[in-house]
DNA sequence: CTATACTGACTGTCCAGTCAGTCATTAAAC
DNA sequence: GTTTAATGACTGACTGGACAGTCAGTATAG
């Protein structure tokens, strides 16, 4: 207990870089399990053999299933948003670019990658863990609505925008990502529409109905 | 097996009628567990105890669980979107007007009553029920996207509309419905948004979107 | 008395979580 | 350099509880 320990400490066996690499693998293969048969009905024998491990080993990095999942979900989210805070607000750029940029972004780091995969289970699962509704609430969609909301109020107020909707409900302008999203994974096996080209009509509409003058 | 039955049947003890109101009795409480625990945690002695009969006898008007579930959602579907084809394309009114009025019935006979729940069931369980999730495409959304398409190609051939984004991706009329849904069910407890202010702020937009000539 | 509706205790299965034991690695002793 | 001891990483058979589905038995109506 005093503060110069007597007690040799070797070095550990395993450093805490390989520690993460290996918790990063577990995260990984519950992903899979989690989005092939939702959080119930994945069985952590599953993972487990995913991983390359046995179930044992599961409870030397995570306490539990359900620790499991949040381990899994709050390593998705975060990350992108910060990225998108130092990014998007360019002041030099037109709102019209901005926004552009925003949803460039949500395109290639979002629903182009293993993050819609995330999102999409934790719109799923959100109901049964409303903690992690919580925690997804306040650290991605407060902060990306408020980027939102940013951009169309700086539009408003150089006179780019001539309408307020989008600055009072900046969930307006994201929604079809959400339907995309959904379409993705629920029809888009037996009734394919082109997600890009619905978003690039999205924002031909928005941006006239923004550029628009109010009747 | 020959055509007119030799085997006397009485007159059943029940009528037809009287085990459509138990079956629906047992539906209602199926709703409310499912919704509560989701498919997986949901334990039919709850659905039981709650319909006031013993689990035994759910399985008189059902033949398993996923049954269950099917029945509740097939029961849900399906009868609004009929009233809706016979209602909404009303040739006489203005597109804006069919499509105010398809919101007002998407309002009032979803989003504000229990329909908005077994939506919600639906899109956070239809990953595990594939054959559920064609269904409910083919009998909800193909048909809903359908009359939107209609509407908005009316409005372009009557000169009403200037451009057809609408005609080619319905879905994007449609998504601010999508989430308030969500939004209700995930986040309103603790972030509450004015649902009605938000889809009229949409329709606002759309309209000048589609009323304004492309640039 | 008979047919039907209903009941709820019971069974078989499934699986999260546990833990006694194995294996591999490193350090100390000689 | 070799043996022995200590440590941590990992394993997988096992347990306890939960719950879908069953069915022998009871109640009720005709």
């Amino acid at each position: 207990m005093t503060a110069g320990q007597r007690t040799k400490r070797r070095a550990p066996a395993r450093s805490e870089d390989e520690r993460q690499a290996k918790l990063q693998t577990i995260l990984d293969a519950a992903l899979d399990i989690f989005l092939e048969k939702g959080f119930a009905d994945a069985r952590l024998d599953d993972v487990a053999a995913r991983a390359g491990v046995a179930k044992g080993t599961l409870y030397l990095y995570v306490p539990s299933k359900q620790a499991l999942f949040e381990a899994l979900v709050r390593s998705g989210i975060g990350g992108p948003v910060g990225a998108l805070e130092q990014k998007v607000p360019d002041p030099a750029a037109s709102a019209e670019d901005q926004l552009r940029a925003l949803f460039h972004f949500l395109r290639t780091e979002i629903l182009g990658t293993r993050r819609r995969d995330i999102v999409r289970l934790l719109l799923t699962e959100a109901s049964r863990f409303p903690e992690l509704a919580e925690v997804y609430h306040r650290e991605v969609i407060v902060r990306g609505l408020r980027i939102l909301r940013g951009i169309a109020e700086r539009g408003v107020a150089r006179g780019e925008f001539h309408s307020d909707e989008i600055a009072r409900f900046p969930q307006l302008a994201i929604a079809p990502a959400l339907v995309a999203l959904l379409w993705t994974s629920l029809f888009q096996r037996f009734d394919p529409i082109d997600i890009e080209a619905m978003l690039e009509a999205h924002l031909t509409l928005l941006m006239r109905a923004l550029k628009g003058h109010p009747s």
